[in-house]
DNA sequence: CGTTGTGAACTCATTCACAGCT
DNA sequence: AGCTGTGAATGAGTTCACAACG
């Protein structure tokens, strides 16, 4: 196996890791012809300054080459690496309302090694449909699934109101993490990781930029 | 009474803007009744430090009591107003597919004053079916439309492909700022705001906060 | 008392600028 | 020539700790 000089690194911030999944979406996307990339073109194509593309992935490593650049195909794979995203990982999806089922559309996440592998909901009326591919099963059984499946994260697109107790379900099945869609405070122990997107929040971010001018010219966000 | 000192503000980061919408929500929901809140309730609620709660609550203006804590209406209003939703936002929503919908649905819009006014879609087979109670219109005429309805923002629930284009058109039509969840960076005029949720760079980041056992207490330990 | 508001210290993140390699 | 990696400088954001006040 190769080495692993990639024990290089300063902590990655959740900020820098985030402008990685950036970084490797376009050095994905662009045509690898042999050329190198430059952390001037990445930057551009990215909107964050060439400074800042160099410090985040010379924290990956010595993988770029001066007066040259960075191989393509080799910063991806350093990227999904450093993401964690370099093997496939099991989810489950709670609450098979629109919001999962554009999710379960959603072509990125399979692209990228996320597989849904199953699909819970505490409706009686969907409960045995069959939504791209996968048939959805009553809440009730989500425990005992979740380690069945092997899954080990888990997606809420739930309403507000039953969140915490699925999360608590699924905390206690054993998930290691869980992304979160209702507009709630989760609260967890440690170990299991949250992350949280909150929609009405991004409209309200939205709103507040344009009161006040702001100078943030980005995006994504963000926390 | 008078008050209204409210000229105090420091600038307010996005990072800031951000957790007042928690507090807002939290303060919201509380019952009112009539007992002051403090910031020590705030922070365990939405799970950051009281100095933070209260450096933030500070740059809005003096609107605490020393030895008693803030009025929960009074703050709320006070929020309302920072974060520009003290007044209602019009906007429209282009891509009714499975995402654009749960949005559509979605309680915590027009609670805080954001009102959807017109639907679009690329697909002639939507065009003209009703959406919770909108007609959706051909993209076609995006451009009269968003004028004509007075809307100042744009919600982008399309595919990444043709993102590009309708923000464009949005751009041109006036809108003053673009919610976008199509996975790519878009390039827009400095005067448009521009916030972009990236579903599969989410379900990144939790794999990476796995990956590295990151330090990130975001929840506060039960048990 | 209890709780806010805030200087000061501190930690984290970004940009600058240039040495060093190709 | 071009481009990376990084020390140093700067800036942004957060916590500390306590004076001020009802």
């Amino acid at each position: 196996m190769d080495s692993v000089p990639t024990e290089r690194s300063q902590r990655l911030s959740r900020a820098a890791a985030q402008r990685l999944s950036l970084y490797l979406r376009c050095v994905a996307d662009w045509p690898t012809d042999g050329e190198a990339v430059s952390s001037g073109r990445i930057a551009e194509a990215v909107g964050v300054s060439d400074a800042q593309v160099r410090r985040d992935l010379a924290a990956l490593g010595h993988l770029g080459q001066r007066g040259v650049g960075y191989d393509a195909r080799e910063l991806a794979t350093a990227i999904r690496t450093a993401l964690g995203i370099d093997r496939p990982w099991r989810a489950v999806l709670v609450g098979v309302g629109n919001l999962g089922r554009a999710l379960l559309k959603y072509q990125g996440f399979r692209a990228q090694g996320f597989e849904i592998v199953g699909l819970f909901d505490s409706d009686p009326a969907k409960v045995g449909q069959e939504v791209e591919g996968l048939p959805v099963e009553p809440v009730s059984v989500l425990g005992v699934r979740v380690s069945a499946l092997g899954a080990e994260l888990g997606v809420l697109t739930v309403p507000g109101d039953t969140a915490h107790a699925v999360a608590e379900t699924l905390v206690g099945s054993g998930v290691r993490g869980i992304l979160n869609f209702a507009p709630v405070v989760l609260k967890l122990p440690r170990r299991v990781r949250l992350v949280t997107v909150d929609l009405a929040i991004q409209l309200e971010q939205l709103a507040f930029q344009i009161q006040h001018g702001d100078a943030a010219a980005r995006a994504t966000d963000e926390e």
